[in-house]
DNA sequence: TCTGGGGTCCTAGGACCC
DNA sequence: TCTGGGGTCCTAGGACCC
């Protein structure tokens, strides 16, 4: 009960290395995914790669200059889900109590399934070998009490690894590890807990829990003492529903004119509504963010009466709240390099639940009167799209600027289950 | 040569209510 | 007369995760 049963399983830069294993010519090279030595950012870079500082976020030409050798490959992203889908079929096959995280890692405990498999040291390899062997894929794994220090396990196993952390071993293990390895210690609090001389997880936890929360703010101060403390009551469960859904675009950098906006955000408010539409679900608060260059970004947002999930009410409130984000903005029109559209504060909504129009409102206003109608168009196209693909119907006119857009296959591939 | 896309949670101020 | 106390919702921003 008290043992080490929870297992951390993580695929090893997930992405390259279905690269490497779909051409072999990759396999022992460093190899990004996405971007080009011109332009664009890497999505994923091999280990070969990461032993020259090229990683997943930065720009394309950084990395060409940080590794001459590099090959930038496109990603077929159309083969990244069902090979983790695999990994993670393997994964149920020792226990059902698996939460997946990501596409491409979760946890298991296994406290039950030591007498058909052995101790978890020996499943966690067992595990490994079966992924290797029937996937193709190297796969980490980290073996712990808790959540916390298997995930701090598996970071460490890296790559292609395995650490077992036995319970009477646990302070020896934590103590010297930067506190960069916790989850939800990030760049900005790892460099304020540095000015406070703070770096090793052992620091931390010898710091009193009210300096943390001074130095972190009071709720994740809190959490990041405890988990110093290698206190983590967190069970192994299925993930949660989501809470919000949404789309983004980055456009380069352009002016934004009233045809552009219009054409982006109803592509983004199509992607998000439609998914909505296909769980019966919707949701009240509009979220529109807005990029401009220089990388600052500001969001705008509006709770309407009622929730939406129909395409032209979603791009009609978008385009008010992204408008009004520009316009707020000082000085002349500013250059836009990405927007975003998200909805939350989420309900089921049966398909007979329309938006109906509330009494006394202003028919024109969004999220009233045309609802039902609109909800009917809606449900007619996606039919239509669900017989006869995605391209097959839509609204807009698509002859608009060219906005560089992803695949969706990428897109999906980050998508959380509604 | 100039940064992808989909999410979660927390903070803080103001409006509003009892 | 110069202002209690608590709670909820909304909005904007930000850190963090994969």
């Amino acid at each position: 009960m008290s043992g080490a049963t929870i297992l951390h399983a993580d695929l090893d830069a997930f992405y390259a290395s279905v690269e490497q294993l779909l051409d072999p010519r990759l396999s022992g090279r460093p190899v990004a995914v996405g971007g080009s030595p011109h332009g664009g950012v890497v999505l994923a870079a091999s280990y070969e790669a990461k032993a020259y500082g090229v990683a997943g976020g930065i720009p394309g030409w950084r990395a060409a200059r940080l590794c001459p050798s590099l090959r930038f490959v496109p990603g077929r992203f159309r083969e990244y889900q069902p090979l983790a889908d695999r990994v993670m079929d393997v994964l149920g096959d020792v226990t059902p109590v698996v939460e997946r995280i990501s596409i491409d890692e979760a946890f298991l405990d296994v406290s039950g399934s030591t007498h058909l498999f052995g101790p978890p040291a020996r499943i966690a390899a067992l595990l490994r070998r079966r992924v290797r062997d029937e996937v193709g894929l190297p796969i980490s794994v980290g073996v712990a009490r808790t959540k916390h220090l298997a995930k701090i396990a598996s970071q460490v196993a890296k790559p292609d690894g395995l650490v077992v952390v036995e319970p009477e071993r646990e302070r020896d293990f934590l103590d010297p590890l930067p506190v960069g390895l916790m989850w939800g210690v990030g760049p900005v609090a790892r460099a304020r807990l540095a000015e406070r001389g703070i770096t090793t997880i052992g620091e931390l936890a010898r710091t009193p829990s009210s300096a943390v929360e001074q130095v972190l703010g009071h709720a994740v101060g809190a959490r990041m003492s405890a988990l110093a403390h290698n206190e983590d009551p967190r069970r192994v469960a299925g993930a949660g529903r989501a809470r919000s859904v949404g789309a983004q675009s980055a456009l380069g950098r352009q002016v934004a004119t009233r045809e552009l906006v219009r054409e982006v955000l109803g592509q983004l408010a199509d992607r998000v509504a439609g998914r909505l539409r296909a769980k019966d679900r919707a949701g009240r608060t509009v979220t529109v963010r807005v990029r401009f260059a220089g990388m600052r970004s500001v969001t705008r947002s509006l709770t309407l009466p009622g929730p939406v999930a129909t395409t032209l009410t979603l791009t009609e409130v978008a385009e008010q709240l992204v408008w009004q984000a520009i316009d707020d903005q000082p000085g002349p029109r500013p250059e836009v390099t990405l927007l975003a559209v998200s909805v939350s504060g989420l309900v089921h909504q049966s398909s007979l639940q329309l938006e109906l129009p509330v009494q006394g409102d202003d028919p024109r206003r969004p999220g009233s009167a045309p609802g039902a109608a609109r909800w009917a168009v809606d449900r007619s196209v996606d039919a239509v799209r669900a017989r006869f693909g995605a391209g097959a119907v839509g609204y807009l006119p698509t002859a608009m600027p060219r906005v560089r857009t992803v695949p969706d296959e990428f897109r999906e591939l980050a998508e959380h289950d509604l």
